[in-house]
DNA sequence: TAGATTGTTAATCGATTAACAATC
DNA sequence: TAGATTGTTAATCGATTAACAATC
């Protein structure tokens, strides 16, 4: 589990910036579709232009990682995506749980579009005895109680919170005394997280929020 | 493109970094709880700390917009927000109309983390016979074909997409025919908008896609 | 006053873009 | 070959941090 040193697998830890990661997940959407509409291959610029990037930010994204492409070709879509998967590691299974049942985590438990990449909700835990017990979309509802055990069991590394703000870092502690090393937060608060836990936070209203500022600055002219 | 140096432009509009406005989401959701916690003031550094912000990024961010802060004593929470409020726009009411009903749209219409922030959706569009004509969570379920009319009629500046991907293209060149300026879209898909309409993609896999690759790549050595 | 904290400038750091030899 | 396109370096651009006079 730990790195050795001279382990030839991953020789090299660059520090990859965080916007270079989330650019590459779009690289992948990107690529699916593309697939799916008969490109057996593309280019920096093509990709770039789909995204809005330009063709040097693509080309050097992908370097990070290794050589990729094929000069005068481009990058070979099916070839690609494969590379990408290995990258973000969703060239695996992950199983996830999630906590909380309510509106947002119903919707989450019926996403079809976790599966496709590889992520699969095996559990939902909740504390109202309505709920517990109770089958959604195919996954048991257990008790909160019972997390520790799923996890440690399924060695389940992700979780998701859609728990109410006010009790979404008491949800959070108990993840990560779980064994969790990944939360997604879908409660409007500010997570506090021991090093060597990742977080990534969808606050709802936030997003609605930069769109008004958005709308409200708008340069009419440019 | 190119910089035409005494253009008559508005008067304040120095372009602000994407990243400080969301931080301005994060200090505002914050200062929220400080209030309720009491706080009558805070300071940058706290501001910061809570956020995992270093005291000058946060003095920076709010120094773009204004003088909100008071040498020797901090910000005032009460008057911070307001100031916060107004510079993103939300000390108005938003009305916002979604569309699709599936799972998150139920989803999206139930939650109350909106109105908090001063966003109200006043109607959901469907084409799925079954579901035009009904009510969830008190909005009304109208048909696609009266979009236009309830966009225009209302004023409506933001929307929603809650489709399938293979529909969201589709659906955003309805909310932008009608006059919508800001989109939120959950479809996994890149929409392409016209200047002037300003968009906010949050693509469910794609969170866990950061998160996988975050696990993977951890070095456990720090 | 002394201590605290802001707003702002200059210095640092990091990320994007342009350019081009290497390659197919 | 000629045209296309990569991977990579250097140049540019932008964002963060450190430092400090001004202020309460």
């Amino acid at each position: 589990m730990s790195a050795s040193p001279d382990k030839n697998e991953e020789p090299v830890d660059l520090q990859v910036p965080k916007a270079v990661v989330s650019r590459l997940s779009l690289y992948l959407r990107e690529l699916q579709h593309l697939v799916r509409d008969g490109h057996e291959t593309t280019s920096s610029s093509q990709l770039g232009s789909l995204l809005g990037f330009s063709d040097a930010q693509v080309r050097k994204d992908l370097a990070y990682f290794g050589h990729f492409g094929h000069p005068g070709i481009g990058y070979r879509s099916a070839e690609l995506i494969s590379a990408i998967r290995r990258i973000l590691g969703t060239d695996r299974d992950w199983p996830v749980v999630i906590v909380g049942t309510g509106n947002l985590g119903r919707a989450l438990l019926g996403y079809k579009g976790f599966s496709h990449q590889g992520f699969r909700i095996v559990a939902a835990f909740d504390v109202d005895p309505a709920k517990v017990g109770t089958t959604i979309e195919g996954v048991s509802v257990l008790h909160l109680n019972e997390l520790t055990d799923v996890v440690q069991q399924n060695q389940i590394k992700l979780g998701l919170i859609a728990v109410p703000a006010a009790t979404a870092q008491i949800v959070s502690d108990r993840l990560v005394a779980a064994g969790v090393e990944g939360i997604v937060n879908f409660a409007p608060v500010t997570l506090v997280l021991p090093p060597g836990v990742s977080l990534v936070g969808v606050d709802l209203a936030i997003e609605l929020e930069q769109l008004s500022f958005s709308v409200v600055n708008r340069t009419t002219g440019g």
